[in-house]
DNA sequence: CCCAGTCCTGGCCAGATGGCCAGGTCGCTT
DNA sequence: AAGCGACCTGGCCATCTGGCCAGGACTGGG
């Protein structure tokens, strides 16, 4: 057990800050295991195995602890996934290598998507929160950005609109797939949905000058 | 005040049945202004102007309200914003007001977006739903897809992939503009991904022979 | 050794929630 | 009128929630 393993070794003598990461990283666990309604400050506690008590010594209110969820990053992005671009090959191939791999990521950890729109939705409901689902969009905007301009000069490559406006497309299929997925739960019709996005969108490429 | 109005009229002498529906729709509409966390049993009695001992005599407990609210449409298919198809112009502006028509329906009322994702959420969760959000993922794209075919003999076009996929890509692009909607809810930036991606789709069609 | 400051805890609280039920009311048949 | 079955209700309950706090435990500096 992890968790237990946790507990013991950092029972005593943590900072609250280091507490409150304690807590922010449970309370995700419980989110993705359990869904967001069952993230009670008593679960969340007793997911990192600390006393119900520990919960508001470390945060002013169950908001605090939002605020702080949102603040991170919930998906985890395994930049990792580098996928290999061959400029040899016709773009078409390529993009669909790039975003299939980009997928697959983003599929890895479906619950985290089921949190990260739930925690959105909930966010949008506070005032002191609304900001962030915003932010958070850029943010992923920016990433998909910053990954197209990269694709474009390996693959000797550019783009016919403005790489945002790419991006924002790019966006729009994946959280559209992730919300279908979600509720058909099929696997294969994701990914050639994907795959005919990756066709339709190297329409916005041609080889670069 | 219509829900007194209502209250009144409706009082006494009704079937569970028909209290059921008053439920339903009171159910929702608290949903919609307070976020499916807020309409609790008695919030929804209160909304429909019946004592809290209604919601158990009409139903068994709340997950059967969950499951009434799933099998209703919750969100209303105005039909009636048929666009006008013209023959004479291009595919691709047909194709695009047709889009953006659809698009309009659906953000006319983002709420019923907002809880029809949750309810969706929650129904993946318990297992007696489960099967719930599939079948409102086959009701919409049935509804795209009829959709599409009357478009194709009104515009005297045919798709280049089966109406299903096409259909598919439809929704894609319409949950995912939903999704992020929500986030940055920037009215005209969803409309121009809507655009960009008409022009796109107007690829998978060609002139009907 | 002591002391001050931080860390830490179990227990308590008020409020809300889903669910249940004994008993009242109403309209319709006989 | 009498009864009967469906309709309806207010109040009660166990449970759980976020939040609070008095006081114990530990550590490092003097």
């Amino acid at each position: 057990m992890e968790s237990a393993e946790t507990t013991r070794t950092a029972r005593r003598n943590l900072s609250a800050a280091a507490r409150r990461d304690l807590l922010t990283q449970a309370a995700l666990r419980v989110m993705k295991r359990d869904g967001v309604p069952a993230a009670t400050t008593r679960a969340i506690c007793a997911e990192a195995g600390m006393p119900h008590g520990a919960f508001h010594y470390c945060f002013r209110s169950k908001r605090e602890l939002y605020a702080a969820l949102l603040a991170t990053d919930i998906t985890v992005a395994p930049n990792a996934a580098r996928p290999v671009v061959d400029p040899g090959a016709p773009p078409v191939e390529n993009l669909r290598v790039l975003l299939r791999a980009h997928w697959e990521t983003v599929a890895a950890d479906p619950d985290a998507q089921r949190v990260l729109t739930d925690l959105t939705g909930l966010a949008l409901r506070e005032p002191a929160l609304s900001g962030l689902p915003a932010r958070e969009h850029r943010g992923h905007l920016a990433r998909i950005v910053a990954e197209l301009e990269r694709f474009a000069a390996e693959a000797r490559v550019e783009y016919l609109r403005d790489t945002s406006e790419v991006a924002e497309m790019v966006l729009t299929v994946f959280s559209g797939t992730t919300t279908l997925w979600l509720a058909h739960r099929d696997d294969g019709a994701a990914r050639e949905t994907v795959d005919r996005f990756a066709v339709l969108l190297a329409g916005l490429v041609r080889p670069a000058l």
